[in-house]
DNA sequence: CGCCGTTCTGGAATCGTTTCCAGCATCACT
DNA sequence: AGTGATGCTGGAAACGATTCCAGAACGGCG
């Protein structure tokens, strides 16, 4: 069943049928009529790869997501795909490993598939400039490193993901803590992973106080990596009274490390989360954290996406909001050991 | 740069590039690598969307998930997607809101996309005959419902749901506790569900005990339903001390709602769980709970699929391992207010 | 009536592959 | 030397859409 046989039923030339099916123009109303009647009739759906040989492109997305156990992107795609579908655009998901080099992979995807556009969830600093060096495609980066933002194509909507960690870590010291531990940022460390540190280390100089190397544990977004490096990080340092986790999923591993170590989460050590994710106000105990709206990010992300496929203006790099949540999971320390 | 301009540098006709880059079976070790020179050095790709126009069909394989905040989905997708990838598969992922209309997406798909194979996680009882008239696409069915495995194309790797559920609610049962009450099921309650509720049916009739259709809470897989479900439940029968729910993800949101409720688990009110996925050893309290290997089913669905792409034998239909995970979240009932 | 502009139409070229098929060597064997 | 089998090769015909372009039909106007 091809567009001659819907052109043979219906009376007329392919040249009309594709016409009806591309927004038909200069079509009078009367065949559009039969055309459709005739499509439906047989349940017709034109073939995509000829149509994208020929157009020398995909309508579809791809939305490529590194880091598949961060649950804040759990949210985000669900979310984004579903909002590129009611634009009429299917969206591939393509899930990577945290190790995984994205850009290579997306650029290859781009010239297999040549997708209209790339969505990026998450991810260390890729360089697009090498990977990318003759690739032209409309691309967001959300949540990701701001690193590479020289290339052409690229949006961004990312956090200030400094002053998050500088508020997350103020909060911390404004309830008394002063010996804090961090966990988190990408094993090796990320741009992100330092954007944060950088701004923890300004929180605790903002009180005389300096950032301990020793107090901090880079590690992988996941559960068991958060849950390894809490452990480390209390048997090394059983001084802390407060953890700053850079995602809610290392916090929640952190906070059951705590437990087997037999202390209590917030009575002994206080967790601060980051990210929001849906688990953060289902876990135990609540988890207090820096919340990011994504729905927003998804809604703003897949609007700068359309744009630069429609090519309108030049790419944009904007900041997503994000606020504290106060759950549980922090209190004041237990005693102010080192009160200042 | 295509295949014509790789053809004109190699000094040969288009027909052997072309034999080159699918086996290069007929052409001469000289030319060969004469043509893998040339295509190094151009750093070239064809078009996928030719060569599937001509092959009238894509190598790649669709991956459809219903329900995103299932974290076991997450396990298995992650698995897939790269052992597919390891076998030279491009895998899409695809997620759809619970209620959608899988089978009629996945319709859609084949006609559009042509995916060499499609790979199922999740939803409910799906109507293959109907939709999938006329469409004859590979098929693998990993955790869904078992109805509609009359479609021809269609293997599938399923948990013995009424079994597991079985020995959920026995374990339950052998340490005392005869008010259960059930979480989950899919709203209105799917096939899936209709099994597991089936196994908690014979568990209790073993006893002597039947099962009280006013302590089933049927809901949707995620965190917010299983709060409110557990909420409704604990309101309606507070002489429950033991909860089966049906997903990890609905335990996690009635711990919560327990807690709110002011009662602890497993102390008061102990939770059963079901999936066992990450979470469910990281959760306070741990999870006991019926776990599947994602590892394994990824690895067998995957198999599966490729044997059916390879067209090797009729679909077939197996069932999956599982066992009981033991956590800390259940214990004996505070008083065995009605011991036999 | 002749001419032009507008609106609609369908044939044919095109996109970049795969694959059929015919053709040319080369070789072994009668 | 003639024959057939075998191994490589390249030209050309698909695949199923889009889109260019030429042409038909029609109406209005001088």
């Amino acid at each position: 069943m091809t567009i001659k046989d819907i052109a043979r039923l219906a009376g007329c030339g392919v040249a009309t049928v594709s016409r009806v099916l591309n927004g038909g123009r200069d079509v009078s109303e009367e065949t559009r009529k039969r055309v459709l009647a005739v499509v439906a009739e047989q349940d017709f759906h034109p073939n995509n790869n000829a149509r994208h040989l020929k157009q020398r492109q995909d309508t579809g997305v791809a939305v490529l997501v590194q880091g598949s156990q961060n649950l804040l992107f759990a949210d985000l795609v669900e979310r984004a795909q579903a909002l590129l579908r009611e634009r009429g655009r299917q969206a591939e998901l393509y899930y990577l490993d945290e190790a995984a080099d994205g850009a290579a992979f997306a650029a290859q995807l781009c010239r297999e598939r040549k997708p209209a556009g790339i969505l990026f969830l998450g991810g260390a600093a890729w360089d697009f400039q090498r990977s990318f060096a003759g690739v032209t495609v409309p691309c967001v980066l959300l949540t990701g490193s701001a690193r590479g933002l020289g290339f052409a194509h690229l949006s961004s909507l990312t956090t200030d993901d400094e002053e998050a960690a500088f508020q997350a870590v103020s909060y911390l010291l404004d309830r008394g803590h002063r010996e804090i531990g961090v966990l988190g940022g990408g094993q090796p460390l990320s741009q992100i992973g330092r954007q944060r540190l950088r701004g923890c280390r300004r929180a605790l100089e903002a009180r005389g106080l300096s950032l301990d190397e020793g107090r901090t544990e880079p590690c992988r977004y996941d559960m068991a990596d958060g849950y390894a490096a809490a452990r480390r990080l209390m048997e090394r340092c059983p001084e802390v009274t407060a953890v700053f986790a850079m995602s809610d999923v290392l916090a929640i591993g952190a906070i059951r490390a705590l437990g087997d170590l037999n202390l209590r989460v917030p009575e002994d050590v206080s967790v601060m989360g980051y990210d929001g994710v849906f688990l953060a106000r289902y876990s135990v105990p609540r988890l207090t954290t820096v919340c990011q709206d994504t729905d927003l990010m998804a809604r703003r992300g897949v609007e700068l996406l359309l744009a630069q496929i429609r090519e309108e203006g030049e790419p944009v790099h904007e900041t997503a909001p994000f606020r504290l949540l106060e759950g549980a999971s922090v209190a004041r320390p237990r005693e102010e050991k080192k009160g200042v």
